[in-house]
DNA sequence: GCAAGCAGGATTTTCGAAAATAATGGAATT
DNA sequence: AATTCCATTATTTTCGAAAATCCTGCTTGC
């Protein structure tokens, strides 16, 4: 693995901690001491984060952690539904049973950590690798590289936003919601091929999620 | 404006052209060369357009055109429709005057060329322009950013497909099809604020266009 | 005859410094 | 007091060379 790429993947996830804050500027001086490396690989993966939006560019000065704000939020979840639930439907057309046993699999260890967290000591990073999995999961047997290209862009664009969330509470349920009563509901829809149940649950589960980060942005402004 | 900026829009428009075919290891020193600058600002670039999967990157050897496929093509097709749908129903709800009057003057600006292709001397970068032109100006009023993102990434993936066709065939009525009739009808309805026969021609137009690339890719092979 | 191993060359990747540009702060002027 | 100008500093951007890695074709040993 090249130090491009390493810098790639540490800033991302970073960024998506919110390790690096939003609006915050990227010094090169900066950025070189804390991953250790030069200038070039660095910029390399500024330059593929520009692309992914996670940073914003201006020419000769520099980088930045790309802002958030409540219309990107609500723009990112909507495009999410319409493309996932797109996706999805693709999904449960050509998928097998070895799809179906992913999502079960991914549901379950799901479970687990969440299990884990609320009794203890779990970092919200290993909760989060999970949910992504399981969303995966239901969107593996999409024969389209160009939807699930865009379905991970805009996970990672709404993971910003729920990531201080789930910092906050750090029991999911602690939020009068019950997510994971929401994602079995989802993966049974989707395990009976009920398309139709399944889309609807899908973007219940996105709009209440923009509602609870909505509600969050607005308390702390 | 930097040599970063300038090395990715050149790149990007040699391979969308195809003046840098697909599949064609992009060698440094080549690059160097033939733009007239260092390795640091080429990197950069083609980190950008490894994301746009416009060049595909394996680590320690290197860059080079991304493939073509028709399955890639067939599904950047369908997932343009996909989002553009959505796109332009939005756009057809918020637009206004200066909409409208874009769409036009779009269109109208896009005959011109086409015309004028007809009848001698003009290049296929002219008249391609001005064909994004006018598909951005439908979407103009939509308010979403992501969805306006992916429009672009997808049009400059299919545009990659539909530029040897226009190469082959200068004058665009010599396939037995009248695109500017059909561009004519699309804009008519979307001005009439008719979202569903908007939408139905969108996809035609489209459509049409896969089943002439897929024609020809299979008669080139 | 053929596979494995190894030099030599080609190529990518990375670094550190130089060049170019922007930001800062103070002095001079209105 | 406010503003413009200039010098200084801070920062980004770019280059050219060094380091690391991969590819090629030969040799060696079986």
């Amino acid at each position: 693995m090249t130090l491009s790429e390493k810098a790639y993947s540490a800033i991302r996830r970073d960024i998506i901690q919110g390790v690096l804050a939003a609006d915050q500027p990227l010094r090169m001086a900066d950025l070189s001491a804390r991953y250790d490396m030069g200038f070039s690989p660095l910029r390399e993966a500024l330059s593929r984060l520009q692309v992914e939006r996670l940073v914003i560019a201006e020419a000769l000065r520099g980088f930045r952690v790309a802002p958030l704000s409540i219309d990107e939020m609500q723009d990112a979840i909507s495009t999410r539904i319409l493309v996932e639930s797109d996706a999805l439907r693709l999904s449960i057309r050509h998928g097998n049973d070895d799809w179906s046993a992913g999502i079960v699999a991914a549901l379950y260890a799901l479970k687990l950590q969440v299990d884990r967290a609320a009794s203890g000591a779990v970092g919200v990073w290993e909760i989060e690798s999970r949910h992504y999995a399981f969303h995966r999961a239901l969107l593996a047997a999409c024969p389209s590289p160009w939807r699930l290209e865009f379905f991970e862009r805009l996970y990672a664009a709404t993971e910003r936003y729920r990531i201080p969330i789930l910092v906050a509470s750090r029991t999911p349920s602690g939020s009068g919601r019950d997510i994971q009563g929401e994602h079995s509901a989802l993966a049974d829809s989707v395990l009976a091929r009920d398309a139709e149940t399944a889309v609807r649950l899908l973007a219940d589960h996105y709009n209440k999620t923009a509602l609870m980060i909505r509600d969050r942005m607005d308390a702390a402004a």
